[in-house]
DNA sequence: TTAGAATTGTTAAAAATTTAACAGATAAGT
DNA sequence: ACTTATCTGTTAAATTTTTAACAATTCTAA
């Protein structure tokens, strides 16, 4: 189940959510199709995205809801859940710890850093904030996988190369800076500007 | 200049940014590949999408940063400028408030929208916020023409469709809950959590 | 019980995107 | 001046991603 394309991950995650939406409420069983429609993409596309994992329906009746949700999870999460941490306590780094503090995923925020003494020792929505110095030290202790940096983008390559070196497998970046790592760690970035830039872009030439 | 693919006016917006950023370093000219290096693709693609826009650089010199900058704000940019409302005060309505404050483009944020009393009738970042129930009347005043959805998700679909009944033409989705719009809006949806999830899959999978 | 409609699973084709290949041009060094 | 390095611009090939096409299967209903 290793080499599945870079878009049916993304859509395999989207999948459980709208799955388990469906689930909540008291559906157990869905087509293709209906699939499809609540993403907005088309039915083709989620049966194979379904045949790639390796996963059947039955015909007529559509894919067993909870049995999909329990492969994706086989794919995408690991058993013992994966120890995050979030790099800068600002609004985006508050967003994530506190959309995952409701979500109850295998994914745990586990530490939060910051340099400004206001958020030190803290803790929001159960995550504590630690100085920014003790990053390396708190990564390893805590057996913390994945950062998400959420810092101004000034520092941003700083707190990667420190994450790097503390062990950290993969990084997620939150701010336009773009960040450099070895092969081994995983990187994905994303920036909030050039979404609404490209949004912008295509309102200007539809008029 | 219209038929861009998709992916090249995302780059774009990155290549402006860190060409900004040059800039401001005191760099007049700039190589493909140093481009390249800035953001970690390969010097092809940049010279690849720089012949799209119909740009020329001089060979052994490079490119002219400061006309490649004006080169695409012409292409993403209006000469006016956008005027955006962000619908949902938390800490991503936030975000966007405070980095397009300080970014001093020509997208701007002129209003916002909230049902927390706490909220409305204060201005964040000179931003000034209203009740959700006048977001048609301050849309159409205002001449907005671009909302952000940073709403809790159960009340996006609403929101998304008053915002297209209010003559919007493009939305950006930041809410989990996939949207519907008409042809002729332009959607982008973008989830932070399937982002994350996507680091924890990589991660899991490298071991 | 047979015809027809609906739905999956899969292979093949198409479209989009990235990468490679290379000709042509310029500067620098000899 | 000549050679070599370096870069751009562009066409062609390769890869990735999406879409189409369709056989096979199951249910429904006449």
């Amino acid at each position: 189940m290793k080499n599945l394309p870079d878009k049916t991950v993304e859509r395999l995650c989207q999948y459980r959510r709208s799955l388990n939406n469906q689930l909540a409420a008291g559906k157990t069983h869905i087509f293709s199709h209906e699939i499809a429609n609540l993403l907005h993409i088309t039915s083709v596309q989620v049966r194979r995205d379904i045949m790639l994992i390796g996963h059947s329906g039955t015909l007529r009746k559509g894919y067993d809801i909870k049995e999909m949700v329990k492969l994706i999870g086989k794919i995408i999460d690991t058993k013992e859940g994966q120890r995050i941490a979030v790099i800068g306590m600002g609004n985006i780094g508050k967003a994530f710890i506190h959309y995952l503090y409701e979500k109850r995923s295998k994914l745990k925020v586990v530490a939060s850093f910051d340099v400004n003494p206001d958020k030190i020792d803290k803790t929001y929505a159960d995550v504590y904030c630690y100085h920014l110095d003790r990053l390396k030290e708190i990564i390893q202790k805590e057996d913390i996988k994945i950062g998400i940096i959420t810092t101004p983008p000034m520092v941003a390559p700083e707190v990667c190369e420190n994450l790097v070196t503390a062990g950290i497998k993969g990084i997620l970046n939150f701010t336009p800076k773009p960040l450099s790592v070895p092969d081994e760690v995983y990187l994905e970035e994303y920036d909030m500007i050039t979404s609404l830039e490209k949004v912008a872009f295509f309102v200007k030439h539809n008029e």
